[in-house]
DNA sequence: GCCGTTTTCGGCCCGACTGTTTTCAGTCG
């Protein structure tokens, strides 16, 4: 049989899924685990899943075995797992628990007593009071999930920037591979790297628009062809993505690529500026009062016509990016290519899948000149956190392997230290000091008030010892709402201390969010970009960080990674005895 | 379902919080 098209994201999803559908039937949690942590185990692959199988290798990858195996099969085979889809019918009520607060057996005793199968059945119910009437269910349980459900629906219809790049990806390199393409590029959010996208925007260059639509509406993995015109058309992918195709003539890119980047506002502020110039400005090009194309095949056109320097994407929400443009002012932004160090990152000691060994060796090949071990501290039992002995064990072997490395990567002592609810720091000063390097972050207590919630985390700074508070507002993109903080209060004590604040780079936290990083840019306290890397193959995913930073207006002298490690030391290095 | 092997069976990160509990089930990380 004819093998389909499943990309990695594909696959791990369906696995996803089958893992949600077990669990809400009552499945032994190991069965339903195993499922999760082979979902996980593919999304980080470095290679297609479906190369692997056809190779026999897939199964020497941890956490896959012959189950996972087979059904990956079925998935290249036939594009669907006939299991999952029993499960789907006979087990409507496998999303509820997605919502925070929802669990296996609410989700189950919901659909048994009130038939709630949906998000939205759900959402109907806490809001009538009906969910109450359940043994255990509270009028302040229904608060909870109803909260849960506004951060599921946030993020919902929306894509995480990490699904939707493969995606476009595999869509340009097809398109730009036909005759007559002359170019082609992701536009809209994907362009301006907004941390979730809602659909995926392509705009293609050619002179002849009928064989880019052609190749489009073909091309596998198409579920089906919503729109079909002569120059623009819309499609709805297997996995239920969309992704608009549009197609200009080569003398109008430059316009189309601006128009369609957008954002909205944006655009309307520079056709606002072009008004006032006697100019107008649409997706085909700049034209002057008789009507006259006066630019439009490049992108800085659209900008100079208006007189501004060409701005990049990640700044187009107008929020200020016109009038930096007008007065010389835009920032110069920090490029991935200057990120030197990867600050945040675990091993198998606690919840990576990856040894020191191995995370090191990852890491030069991802270009980092330095990077910080950062495993979990004894109060996150889940994660089997280490206490002091472990600590100091690993930072032997750190220490090791830095005479090894004889220099070409150094390698930091570090922790990701929690900051426990009273605002301490686990594992005490004292032990701290013996690193070079200290992660703090919050993994409990979300719900805290939010003057309760900034005490702690002011009070953790305060500690002297932090070096970076770690994903500082807590969001998990899609799931989990940030808690409440204060963060201008929280940098204001960053800089008092003369701690940084972390860009997270993991692509379902991205926290600092973008406005975020520029308060933190405003209020004078250094960023650091780092990967939380739980795998090998999350150390190449700096970019994701760096992009939010950018949207931020982060320029490199304001993240103190992009520094070299000898600098970095001399503004962080307040620790001692370094190995 | 995956894993390891002194193991092809019998384990599988497990402690803390929350709410509603009158002793703990459910959820989270």
């Amino acid at each position: 049989m004819h093998a389909l098209y499943v990309d990695n994201a594909a696959v791990a999803r369906a696995l996803w899924d089958l893992a949600e559908l077990l669990e809400v039937s009552g499945e032994p949690q190991f069965r339903v685990r195993a499922f999760r942590n082979a979902a996980r185990a593919i999304e980080s692959l470095p290679e297609p899943a479906a190369e692997m199988l056809r190779e026999g290798r897939l199964q020497e990858v941890p956490g896959i075995g012959s189950g996972v195996a087979r059904r990956v099969g079925e998935l290249i085979e036939k594009g669907k797992l006939a299991e999952l889809e029993e499960l789907q019918k006979k087990t409507p009520r496998g999303e509820l628990v997605r919502i925070d607060g929802v669990g296996p057996k609410s989700a189950e005793l919901m659909w048994r007593k009130l038939g709630i199968g949906t998000i939205e059945q759900l959402e109907e119910a806490a809001r009538a009071g009906r969910l109450r009437e359940l043994p255990r269910f509270s009028e302040k349980r229904e608060q909870k999930i109803l909260r849960g459900i506004e951060a599921f629906r946030r993020a919902s219809g929306r894509l995480k920037v990490t699904q939707a790049w493969p995606h476009a990806d595999f869509f340009l390199e097809r398109l730009r591979a036909l005759p007559g393409v002359v170019r082609a590029e992701a536009c809209g959010t994907l362009r301006r790297r907004r941390d979730t996208v809602g659909d995926i925007d392509l705009l293609v260059a050619a002179r002849d628009a009928a064989p880019v639509m052609e190749a489009a509406c073909n091309a596998p993995g198409v579920l089906e062809c919503l729109a079909r015109g002569d120059t623009k058309s819309s499609l709805k992918l297997r996995e239920g993505v969309q992704v608009d195709v549009r197609v200009v003539a080569p003398e109008s890119w430059g316009a189309a690529l601006h128009y369609f980047t957008g954002s909205k506002e944006h655009n309307v502020a520079m056709r606002g500026l072009a008004i006032q110039r006697g100019l107008k400005i649409n997706e085909y090009g700049v034209w002057d009062a008789e009507g006259r194309k006066v630019g439009g095949e490049e992108e800085a056109e659209i900008f100079a016509s208006v007189g501004l320097p060409w701005i990049p994407p990640e700044l187009r929400e107008n929020r200020g990016e016109i009038e930096a443009g007008q007065t010389g002012r835009l920032p110069k932004l920090v490029e991935v290519g200057q990120v030197r160090g990867d600050l945040h990152m675990h091993t198998v000691e606690t919840d990576g899948r990856a040894t020191l060994e191995e995370m090191v060796e990852a890491a030069q090949k991802a270009g980092r000149e330095y990077i910080a071990i950062t495993d979990h501290s004894q109060a996150l039992a889940m994660a089997r956190g280490m206490d002091a002995t472990r600590l100091r064990a690993q930072g032997r072997q750190i220490r090791e392997l830095n005479e090894r490395l004889g220099g070409k990567l150094l390698v930091l002592r570090g922790i990701e230290a929690d900051i426990l609810p009273d605002g301490s720091v686990d594992l005490g000063n004292q032990v701290l000091r013996e690193l070079d390097w200290v992660v703090a972050s919050v993994h409990s207590q979300f719900g805290l008030p939010r003057e309760e919630q900034t005490r702690r985390i002011v009070r953790a700074l305060e500690s002297g010892v932090v070096d970076v508070l770690g994903h500082p507002t807590g969001r998990k993109i899609g799931h989990r709402l940030p808690y409440e903080i204060d963060l201008e209060v929280i940098l204001a004590a960053a800089k008092r201390v003369g701690a940084a604040v972390e860009v997270n780079a993991y692509p379902d936290r991205l926290d600092l969010d973008d406005t975020h990083v520029r308060m933190a840019r405003e209020a004078g306290v250094p960023l650091i970009i780092s990967t939380d890397s739980h795998a090998t193959t999350h150390l190449l995913g700096i970019h994701w960080g760096v992009s939010q930073a950018r949207r931020g207006w982060a320029e490199a002298k304001d993240v103190a990674n992009t520094l070299p490690a000898s600098a970095f030391l001399a503004k962080f290095g307040h620790h001692h005895d370094r190995g």
